[in-house]
DNA sequence: AGTGCGACCCGAACGC
DNA sequence: TGCGTTCGGGTCGCAC
């Protein structure tokens, strides 16, 4: 599932697919995905053409002229450019033509994913954009500003760190990885971090979110014809996904345990 | 205000 | 090529 690595990485091969191509047709399946009126948003997009894609936090950011169309991939989101000849798959919801005769599908079989499509001054003031907290590789998430954050917080870190109003772009299974790196329990109350603690978190989401964009866009390489995202990060994971294995530190058995109802895994050794 | 939980989805995994 | 049930996962909205 997507994460910020991998959002990224659709973000950086999109950009040297579909840039400053006339968009001369939308068509839309599934219309609860788009925010805005169907009609408007339809309208608004044919003729203009995306000039740029940037991100924030997990949302995707085609840039026009006039417009930006905001695109989130929840769990399954995924982009495919394809001829316009090849026919529609059961789960491609929305579909750009270009001038060209190239689209751009959005699929996604959870139909969880969202676009939002705002005029370019209305960024800042839009809701989702807003309340983003820091990026992993920003250089003001430190030490303070996650002990600030975490204060008062009696939700468990492990909850703390999918808030997207604290650090923008941690899943879940960043936010398992980044505990194991800074060999924190998940269950512990957030506010109860010392300074130390923040630390290790920061210095893990921004080691281990650098190495997986890195290793999704080695991914991505593979790709010719889509750009279905799988990402190969997974070969990197510690504890994610490995219950019952041997943690690599300590040898201990890896634990999956619900914290605020996801799944999440530690190593009960080294996380105390 | 802070916190917890159901809803949104549907394919995969599971139970029998 | 068995079928019904449960689960997962990011975010929002609502209840407490």
């Amino acid at each position: 599932m997507p994460e910020i690595a991998e959002v990224e990485t659709v973000r950086n091969t999109l950009k040297r697919r579909i840039l400053h191509k006339k968009i001369k047709e939308v068509e839309v399946y599934y219309e609860r995905m788009i925010e805005n009126n169907i009609n408007d948003f339809k309208k608004n997009l044919i003729g203009e053409s995306f000039i740029d894609i940037k991100r924030r936090g997990k949302w995707l950011i085609f840039e026009t002229e006039t417009y930006y169309l905001l695109s989130h991939l929840r769990m399954e989101g995924k982009y495919f450019i394809k001829d316009r000849e090849e026919a529609k798959e059961k789960h491609e919801h929305v579909i750009f033509v270009f001038d060209d005769d190239m689209t751009l599908r959005y699929a996604d079989t959870r139909k969880f994913g969202r676009m939002n499509l705002i005029l370019k001054q209305d960024l800042e003031q839009t809701e989702c954009i807003q309340k983003q907290g820091l990026e992993p590789g920003d250089k003001n998430l430190t030490a303070e500003y996650l002990l600030q954050k975490f204060k008062s917080k009696h939700i468990p870190i492990k909850t703390a760190l999918l808030d997207q109003t604290i650090i923008s772009g941690l899943g879940n299974i960043y936010a398992n990885e980044v505990l194991f790196y800074a060999k924190i329990d998940p269950l512990k109350p957030a506010g109860s971090l010392t300074k130390d603690e923040c630390g290790k978190i920061c210095e893990g989401a921004r080691e281990i979110i650098r190495e997986a964009i890195q290793m999704g866009g080695t991914t991505i390489r593979s790709y010719t014809s889509s750009l279905g995202v799988t990402g190969r990060f997974q070969q990197n994971l510690k504890v994610h996904k490995r219950d019952g294995e041997s943690c690599f530190v300590c040898g201990a058995k890896i634990e999956n345990i619900k914290v605020g109802g996801r799944s999440t895994y530690y190593c009960p050794k080294c996380q105390k």
